[in-house]
RNA sequence: AGGCGGAUAGCUCAGCCGGGAGAGCGCUGCCCUUACAAGGCAGAGGUCACAGGUUCGAUCCCUGUUCCGCCUACCA
């Protein structure tokens, strides 16, 4: 009862006029052609379907195996084995494998068909035939079957089609197949599924049916109302899809067209040099309707209509294609004409979405700035569908690539690893899961699980942790916005404080690190640097050095003050397009320019701010602070008790370092620190720890029990002790020395001796304490 | 069936142009130290699926096997 034809895009837009050039234009160039072929097609909404569009699903089938007798040699038969016995009825020929010797020596003779009147060529076909599956012989019923139809292509055999579009037995097919009067009463205009018990009975009657076995198959069914597809002969239009593929292998082979990650340019290659030519037309309501008529004058009777009020156009009807409505037949100068129905698929139109949103035909200014366009973002399943025809429609009509990269993204999957999928039922709500963890959160996981080349299992506890990032940044906000209430005071980076310089240079390397991630298309590596820099380095360290100096009112706090904006600011900067909520909301408390973190630059690279003294001198405090921190918890010292600290280094550098970070490592270690060479350490009641070339003293105070803290001393001791012989053993084989690089071999020596420095100062600091423990 | 990918800490995953095994979550111990307990500090935990091969040396390279996943084709 819909109006068939006011149901079509008929607006007078960019899109509908590009999609008619390029129709129009391809068919000047032959490309575009209308033909009688097989296409999935579904018997209920009565339309072509494209690949995507059909879902498979596994299904217990049977098979069953029919006996042909062959002509003029009564001891021979074939017998061939189907899961559709009622197509057997639409067969033109059987076919053997070339090389069999059960079978050779029957191609080229007759076969008769059971339930007919007809006599079917034996042919060989290599292609067709799997010598071991089944019986080796196998039957070839081209108007119903995708492989017998290019089997029928390649021996040149007659199509019977038996079926009508609703899937039925076709009476008037069934008569043009010379199929007994008898059998076609039985089983004329009923559906396929009806019609197989009866096709079966007439076989075991005739005594054709030698064996019914169960057999494991997939079934197509329509993506819209489940209905199981049926390859149908019927009248289509088709690009011609060789000369515009061509191009676009080589665009990827030639590196004009770049996909990450590179594991898929094998299988767009594979899927490309294999492309059949292109079915564009749609039964359906919605879509580009198709810019062609028919001069009902001159088809006359050979156009019918159906009793819906649809056309149905024979493929063999001559189109008249334009790019606007036609007034008259230009063979009869009849006025009578009726536009094709059909439309067009939805992937055609998609297919020019590159140029045709930028005005093209014409030569738009847009379309000369933004032609090609850097980067298609996209997921492996439409990499055919979509990606590669743009790259075939791109090349043909503008001449040049659409796109430099593609990048292709993983899949988000449930928790099994399964696809999501609304009638699975297993979809994940992503506004569910914004509501409990927040947009940015998730947002930032899906970035940070982007591993090239993998799908991602969504896992609730990863977009937690993204959560708890989220708030840390958040309270580190808040803790800048405390703190910044006094004077700022710019300074060359020259003359600002240790803590200062040194966050500025590891601004300067996330900065380095993130941008050559997002370069790389690697987003998980750029939001890892982030996470571990930002809560890290940072939070962890540079936050809490610099509180001291936050608390006065001089020269260095209000430096301070102003290193920290200008750090924060290019940390929000850098983190924006990964927590955008986030960082706009806290960019917009911080003193700032402008009106939105959305249109400041992405931060890059300041040479100013490399400071690498300032690194160097960094790694000595950790170490320290770190190894003292050791010495509290083997000691089970409460953080907030303050503690006497021996420290020195055997190297002057790092000495120096202390010295002149002494107040650092005071703070973050909660200590009073003497620097003093080992000999002059007190010999009672110190824990002594090494790292590499630095050794740590902690001063026992109060009654501690020491046997927890021996243990764990010998363990570490031991444990250092399997490393070096290790590796000794490794130093004492001479091929080892000999072809290892230098440097692996310099490497492992340096290794031995820090490690061995170290087992030392455990092995004397854990016989103390053992002494002391006895006690 | 063919193609591709995976198998690493209890879980989710990094690492792998060959030389000391990592993160997050979970777990253990100590801490509610005025940004943050959705937190801080420290720690335990792994014959890097299995079997061969190449190499001075293999989680990493090669071959094979097993299991898992995906894509394509569907087997008459």
């Amino acid at each position: 009862s819909c109006d068939w034809d006011r149901l079509r895009f008929t607006l007078d837009d960019g899109l509908s006029r590009a999609v008619r050039e390029v129709f129009v234009r391809l068919h000047e160039d032959g490309l575009m052609y209308r033909g009688e072929r097989l296409i999935n097609w579904c018997p209920r909404c009565l339309t072509a379907l494209s690949d995507i569009e059909v879902e498979h699903e596994d299904h217990n089938g049977k098979l069953y195996h029919i006996v042909y007798p062959v002509v003029g040699d009564e001891a021979a038969t074939l017998t061939v084995a189907t899961t559709r016995p009622e197509t057997m009825l639409g067969d033109t020929a059987v076919a053997v494998h070339p090389d069999d010797p059960r079978y050779k020596h029957l191609i080229g003779k007759r076969a008769r068909l059971p339930l007919t009147n007809r006599e079917l060529p034996i042919v060989g076909d290599a292609i067709l035939v799997n010598r071991e599956f089944g019986t080796g012989a196998v039957k070839i019923t081209p108007a119903h079957d995708f492989s017998d139809f290019e089997a029928g292509e390649r021996h040149g055999l007659p199509r019977l089609a038996i079926l009508d579009m609703h899937g039925k037995l076709d009476a008037e097919g069934l008569r043009t197949a010379e199929v007994d009067a008898a059998v076609i009463h039985d089983i004329a205009d009923l559906p396929v599924l009806k019609a197989r018990p009866k096709v079966e009975q007439r076989l075991k009657e005739t005594g054709s049916l030698t064996k019914v076995e169960n057999h494991k198959m997939a079934l197509g069914r329509c993506y819209r109302c489940k209905t199981v597809v049926e390859p149908f002969l019927s009248p289509q239009w088709f690009v011609k899809i060789a000369p515009l593929a061509e191009p676009a292998i080589r665009a990827v082979e030639e590196g004009r067209i770049r996909i990450v990650p590179e594991g898929w340019v094998n299988n767009y290659l594979g899927w490309m040099r294999e492309i059949k030519d292109w079915c564009v037309s749609r039964q359906i309501w919605w879509g580009h309707q198709i810019p062609a008529w028919y001069c009902r004058t001159c088809h006359g009777s050979s156009l019918q209509q159906r009793a819906d009020g649809s056309w149905i156009i024979p493929s063999d009807a001559r189109p008249i294609v334009s790019r606007t409505e036609p007034t008259a037949c230009p063979h009869c100068n009849g006025a009578a004409l009726l536009r094709d129905p059909d439309v067009l698929d939805t992937w055609f139109s998609s297919a020019l979405w590159p140029f045709s949103t930028l005005g093209w035909p014409d030569e738009t200014a847009e379309l000369r700035r933004f032609y090609p366009t850097s980067t298609l973002v996209t997921g492996l399943d439409i990499l055919f569908f979509w990606v590669a025809r743009m790259i075939m429609m791109g090349l043909r009509f503008t001449g040049d690539v659409p796109f430099r990269d593609v990048y292709i993204h993983a899949l988000v999957r449930d928790a099994e690893g399964q696809k999501m999928s609304k009638s699975k039922g297993n979809v994940i709500d992503p506004l569910h899961v914004m509501h409990q963890y927040g947009t940015d959160a998730l947002r930032f996981t899906l970035a940070s699980m982007a591993s090239p080349g993998r799908d991602i299992k969504l896992a609730e506890e990863r977009i937690e942790g993204y959560r708890n990032f989220a708030n840390k940044i958040w309270n580190a906000a808040r803790f800048i916005l405390m703190h910044l209430e006094g004077e700022r005071e710019a300074a060359p980076p020259s003359g600002r404080s240790f803590a200062d310089r040194w966050i500025l240079s590891r601004v300067n390397h996330a900065v380095q690190q993130v941008t050559t991630s997002l370069e790389q298309y690697r987003f998980d590596q750029a939001a890892s640097h982030l996470y571990h820099f930002i809560w890290h380095e940072y939070c962890d360290w540079y936050l809490e050095l610099i509180k001291p100096a936050l608390q006065t009112e001089s020269d260095e706090a209000r430096r301070t003050r102003h290193s920290l904006v200008e750090s924060f600011d290019a940390i929000l900067r850098l983190l924006h397009p990964f927590m955008p909520y986030l960082t706009e909301e806290i960019w917009q408390k911080i003193p700032h320019q402008g009106d939105s973190i959305m249109l400041q630059p992405f931060p890059i690279r300041r040479s100013d701010w490399d400071a690498k003294d300032a690194e160097t001198r960094f790694e000595v405090l950790s170490k320290f602070v770190s190894t003292a921190r050791l010495g509290r918890a083997l000691l089970n010292i409460p953080p907030g008790q303050r503690v006497t600290l021996y420290g020195t280094s055997t190297d002057a550098e790092e000495l120096d370092t202390l010295t002149h970070l002494r107040p650092s490592a005071e703070l973050l270690s909660k200590a009073a620190l003497r620097l003093q060479p080992v000999p002059d350490w007190p010999t009672e009641r110190v824990l002594r720890l090494a790292e590499e070339r630095l050794s740590v003293g902690l001063a026992v105070e109060g009654d501690v029990d020491l046997n927890k803290t021996v243990g764990r001393l010998a363990k570490q001791r031991q444990d250092l002790a399997k490393e070096v012989a290790r590796i000794e053993a490794k130093l004492a084989n001479a091929s080892f020395t000999s072809k290892a690089p230098r440097e692996v071999v310099a490497e492992h020596e340096e290794r031995v001796r820090s490690l061995k420095h170290e087992a030392a100062i455990l092995a004397s600091s854990e016989e103390q304490l053992s002494r002391m423990g006895g006690s």
